[in-house]
DNA sequence: TTGAAAATGTTATATTATAACACTGTTACA
DNA sequence: TGTAACAGTGTTATAATATAACATTTTCAA
């Protein structure tokens, strides 16, 4: 069963918490020296809850940045259909919410014998105030 | 315009080389390991090399690997659309070329205001072997 | 109530990537 | 023909990202 945000444990909840703040992504280590006010003094703390978030799909990793952001679906339970449009000029980073998108890329085959159950796509360009 | 390999460097040359010879993704260090005998010595130069390569379409850069491989696209001249199978149990990756989903994918558009002009999926699973 | 699983705290280290600077070779063209 | 611009090289050092390993504590269902 996925797990919910009430079961999250404390340096989950910490971290977290921060990352839902930014609604920007946020490298795992500026993410630590924000949480060791809360307690957390040491990387694998945070790669650890970090790696639960993600793992929960709570958390994604953008990982042409190694950055990490907050799920915006908020019914997504876990991760395994994800689509961001990331911003060469201003950084910022979207998460696309677009059934058909999804919808294709899920159904996606090919005669490789490959059983897809997963993907992760990420888009570059520029957004509006950049172009 | 698009470079072509007789218009690589040495470092380059041999780097791309390598990569080829592969027919996997390799690590920065591994393929510097192995370079060293020609005389490459130090990080930078891999990474360079290896930048370059990216930039002009001869090599891949697997994002969730951190790992490089050569565009088995023998025409591939500039890397703005790639996608990637990827599969969790032996690891082999494989370059996707199917026009269908380069179509589908370089003609997408949403309601956000970016102009997309580059795009990298990676699908992940079990191949034959692995199920 | 106890024991298995998950989470935590901690130190150290591995892995991936870039900064910075001096130097070399090539090319264009004034 | 000299010189400026540029891409590439070589080198040292260090930054940035991530994990290994191990001892301890907490949780929670049987």
């Amino acid at each position: 069963m996925a797990q919910k945000q009430e079961n999250l444990s404390k340096n989950q909840k910490i971290v977290l918490d921060f990352i839902e703040k930014a609604n920007q992504p946020l490298k795992a280590y500026s993410i630590l020296f924000n949480v060791q006010k809360k307690g957390l003094k040491a990387p694998p703390q945070v790669y650890r809850a970090l790696d639960r978030l993600v793992e929960i799909g709570k958390v994604h990793k953008i990982e042409s940045k190694n950055a990490f952001v907050a799920c915006k679906n908020s019914n997504c339970t876990i991760s395994n259909a994800t689509a961001f449009s990331i911003c060469d000029g201003c950084e910022k980073v979207t998460e696309i919410s677009n059934p058909k998108l999804s919808k294709y890329l899920s159904g996606f085959q090919d005669n490789s014998g490959m059983k897809y159950n997963k993907y992760n796509l990420e888009f570059f360009g520029l957004c509006k105030k950049c172009r």
